[in-house]
DNA sequence: TTGTAAGCGTTATCAA
DNA sequence: TTGATAACGCTTACAA
């Protein structure tokens, strides 16, 4: 790898002009020293030490995108379909700005803190924080920072953060369930925090509201693994009788929940109801079409950078909880179970 | 961010002694010194700055995952099933073993040549390389590499690559619709080079080996896009009786396809049998469940990085192509049609 | 056992 | 318009 330096003596110049040539900064330099440079630039094909510009600039180009994910030692953490999709559209924006991605993955803050630290990453985009973590975060990491999905109590922090209508896309769905005639609504989820809290939480108010009693909203722990999504359906089996709806916290769970349910010989929608939440590519290809909530992961990344960006090129650049709409999929995994008679 | 030489200063040893025990080089360092350095380490919780310790080793710690793929410059890369697991399972791999990953993605050699050149990256995983290209990359990169379905000719280079019975398994799938009966099959593929090639090959040659003419395999060029598939599709209806079955180069175009023609009232497999490539997660949760040829992303990711530890590791570890067993996943997407009649 | 100093490849300041 | 030179934060001979 040919150096400046190297250059510089080749050249019969200084370094700092090889570099300032290099650089674009041309009105220091005259027209003659320039030619004879970008030469011999392209001759021996120059190509930039990114290290070395980054230690004598304090910043790194790199982008950083982090998640902070439970579970995740032994096992893959973008085999869903949101993740692998955004990470296809972050990585796209954050190649066409001219920067470069470095992924780093773990479900210790302190180690994703290490990273973006260590590599003095120029920007953040965060995925999985809530609360504490991201104010852990934030407190360390001073430059711009734009989570996905977060979910913060207000500790007076402003946090940039680029969500969903989570709390609304999950009432309607239920409400919509509930027109259908259902009264014994399973709800299943990984977790109850951030997005998920969320969703939970519009879960329980449609039922509320539509003056329904508790219980017709029950509670379920679903694992991500293949295995743990078995265990609890295997669960659910013994007592399916008492449903008539299960609403999944996302497409890739519920879309599993169906092949499982449909190879034990229940019917959907016909046996019982399954909405999901997401509107993956999946879910409009199985058979019944899956009913679900509609949410686009690439525009979420792609909010997620444009603001990252201005946040970077601007000082003044003020903090902001971006919500994105969501739509109903009505498809053809719902019944309507109300009775014909009036 | 507090370096090395404040340190120093602040304890009252040299920046070596600080970086020897940072580093684990106690066995020059008197045990006292290491305890006092190490409890202010702890106390200021010191974060190594990466840039520098690269600059200074000549180095990167980062593992480079790039792909060379054609029409990404506005459109996600990412999105279909296989890209996103094998990204899941590299950051992973990577992660576990210390180093940080860095994605790269472009249409352009010469780019991710530049890319891994100015980053100096230790080793690389490299994606979607043929011939040309691969010599190219492999010309000026002189450090681990290990190429990902990668397929080249014979150039006197030595490459080291993961790759898949690809042959094999188009020509078994190929065979078995053969042996259901099928006389008139569409193959579809949005290119026919690299691993597509061989996939269209064995294709190819399972019909010429059971002794059928030419024209019982036609070959059909199909977009990566919605809308190019669309149009493909659109075409193919014209002409869909002029076939009993169809092979699609992924199961992502397999599902989708399947869920067009579904829609279009060609009912699966009894009008028309369908099979795919992949084993994709989708392919068991659609209905019918696609017939399909087996392989493991993840297994790939992990097998190409254990490969690249060794070349880094071992300087005297050899080149290798290590080609990875596929098997058949028939399912409910191929009807038999072979005359009840003997 | 500890410390000094050169070097990694750039950028940036300031003098010539 | 050009060029020394210091600086970025670390590693590593080598000297003490």
């Amino acid at each position: 790898m040919v150096t400046i330096k190297e250059l510089a003596k080749m050249i019969g110049v200084s370094p700092t002009t090889v570099s300032n040539v290099i650089r674009g900064k041309t009105q220091e330099v005259s027209q003659q020293t320039i030619e004879k440079v970008q030469k011999v630039l392209k001759e021996v094909n120059y190509i930039p030490n990114m290290t070395a510009i980054n230690l004598a600039k304090n910043s790194s180009n790199v982008i950083g995108y982090v998640m902070n994910a439970k579970g995740i030692i032994q096992d893959n953490a973008v085999k869903d379909f949101f993740t692998g999709e955004l990470i296809g559209a972050l990585e796209m924006e954050i190649r066409k700005a001219g920067y470069y991605m470095m992924i780093y993955i773990s479900d210790d803050v302190e180690e994703i803190i290490k990273f973006v630290s260590s590599w003095n990453v120029d920007g953040l985009i965060a995925l999985g924080f809530t609360d504490d973590n991201a104010q852990k975060l934030r407190e360390v990491y001073k430059k711009p920072l734009v989570f996905i999905d977060g979910h913060f109590y207000d500790d007076g922090n402003e946090y940039t953060n680029v969500g969903l209508e989570d709390y609304k896309g999950a009432y309607e769905i239920t409400q919509y369930l509930i027109e259908c005639g259902h009264r014994r609504m399973g709800f299943f989820a990984n977790n109850y925090i951030g997005i998920n809290h969320e969703r939970y939480r519009g879960f329980k108010d449609a039922i509320k509201n539509a003056g329904l009693p508790e219980e017709a909203g029950e509670q379920f722990f679903i694992e991500k693994s293949e295995k743990g999504i078995k265990r609890c359906l295997d669960e659910l089996m013994i007592r399916i009788s008492d449903f008539s709806a299960l609403f999944f916290i996302s497409d890739n769970f519920a879309v599993v929940a169906m092949d499982y349910l449909m190879e034990n010989g229940i019917r959907i929608p016909e046996d019982i109801s399954v909405v999901g939440f997401d509107d993956a590519a999946v879910a409009s290809l199985v058979r019944p079409k899956l009913t679900t909530v509609h949410q686009n992961p690439t525009q979420k990344g792609r909010v997620a950078f444009e603001k990252l960006m201005k946040l970077i090129n601007n000082p003044d650049e003020k903090a902001e909880n971006i919500i994105l709409p969501i739509s109903l999929c009505i498809r053809q995994s719902v019944k309507n179970i109300n009775s014909r008679a009036i």
